[in-house]
DNA sequence: CCGCGGGCCTGAGAGC
DNA sequence: TGCTCTCAGGCCCGCG
């Protein structure tokens, strides 16, 4: 499910709950998600202080007062809840606030900030890991990773820099989280039909022979900051399983030009085209063959 | 080493 | 109604 702007609009709904609130009382109602629980998750949590909560790419990260961090993914249908003590006295505002658990609500964090914190994921390709501050660096997973799409450090010379030696399309370059981290299938569609930049073209076409940055290249670095910064305004986009924190939905889907719209017509103006989708490396690319070269 | 396809899971929706 | 099939915001791993 969850891309940067979703993730981003997860963190934010958390802060209030979990920022500078130690973990009460923690619950792993099952021994695995993705991966197993760490080792006595419960108890390495618990009487924790959270001193931030930060995002990186697709995780969400909650330093802790021991000097670790706790790294959380999402997955593809991963979602958090936050009930307010003083919502509970709210009646028939949240339909699941009735502090009763469903089948896939797998993680509960009872904060002393009063709020309960509880973790949904159906499908389990979402996963929580324990990790030193200090050993981020030794982390693959994190380490690996490109720089923010959001950041100084993504521009056109880092991009084309990075897709010049790529046998690959700009489309799945631009999903390789190595290359910039955040990106998934909605917002890559999203962004290549903003920069009118064709999903099939080779990403080292991205760059001249010296490796430097062609002109659509600046296109596509602004077409991918606009609409991960209008995605997050509208806190995300929500096909089947993102939610805010509160429970209500995202409403960036209303904005999608490509994403699943297969058969309508273009929405750029004055653009004769009828969106396509096509599949590349087993993913679905929504995009118009008329002006996106 | 790199790129691709399969697999991990459950649920929603389409088609019969 | 109910079955079967396909597909889904991600990412790791093994194969060629």
């Amino acid at each position: 499910m969850p891309e940067l702007p979703e993730v981003e609009t997860v963190r934010r709904g958390l802060q209030p709950a979990m920022e500078g609130a130690r973990f009460d009382k923690v619950e792993a109602r099952r021994p695995d998600l993705r991966f197993p629980f760490p080792e006595n998750f419960v108890k390495r949590l618990e009487g924790q202080t959270v001193t931030g909560l930060g995002r990186r790419a697709k995780y969400l990260m909650a330093d802790l007062s021991s000097g670790e961090v706790l790294v959380m993914h999402l997955g593809m249908s991963g979602s958090f809840h936050v009930l307010h003590d003083a919502d509970a006295s709210t009646p028939g505002r949240f339909h699941h606030d009735r502090g009763k658990l469903g089948n896939h609500d797998h993680v509960v964090f009872r904060m002393s900030s009063g709020a309960t914190v509880t973790f949904n994921d159906p499908r389990r390709f979402g996963f929580m890991k324990i990790i030193e501050r200090g050993k981020m660096d030794e982390e693959p997973m994190i380490a690996l990773l490109g720089p923010e799409p959001l950041g100084n450090a993504f521009d056109a010379a880092m991009l084309a820099a990075a897709c010049r030696d790529k046998k690959t399309s700009v489309k799945a370059a631009l999903l390789d989280q190595q290359i910039v981290a955040g990106l998934g299938n909605i917002y890559v569609c999203e962004a290549l039909h903003r920069a009118h930049i064709s999903p099939k073209r080779m990403a080292r076409a991205l760059a001249n022979r010296k490796g430097e940055p062609v002109e659509r290249t600046a296109l596509l670095v602004d077409a991918i900051k606009l609409v991960l910064q209008d995605a997050i305004k509208a806190g995300g986009s929500s096909l089947r399983d993102h939610r805010q924190t509160d429970g209500d939905l995202g409403y960036f889907q209303h904005s999608f030009r490509v994403y699943d719209r297969e058969g309508e017509p273009c929405p750029t103006p004055k653009c004769t085209g009828a969106i396509r989708r096509i599949v590349q490396t087993g993913r679905s690319t929504f995009y118009c063959p008329v002006c996106q070269k």
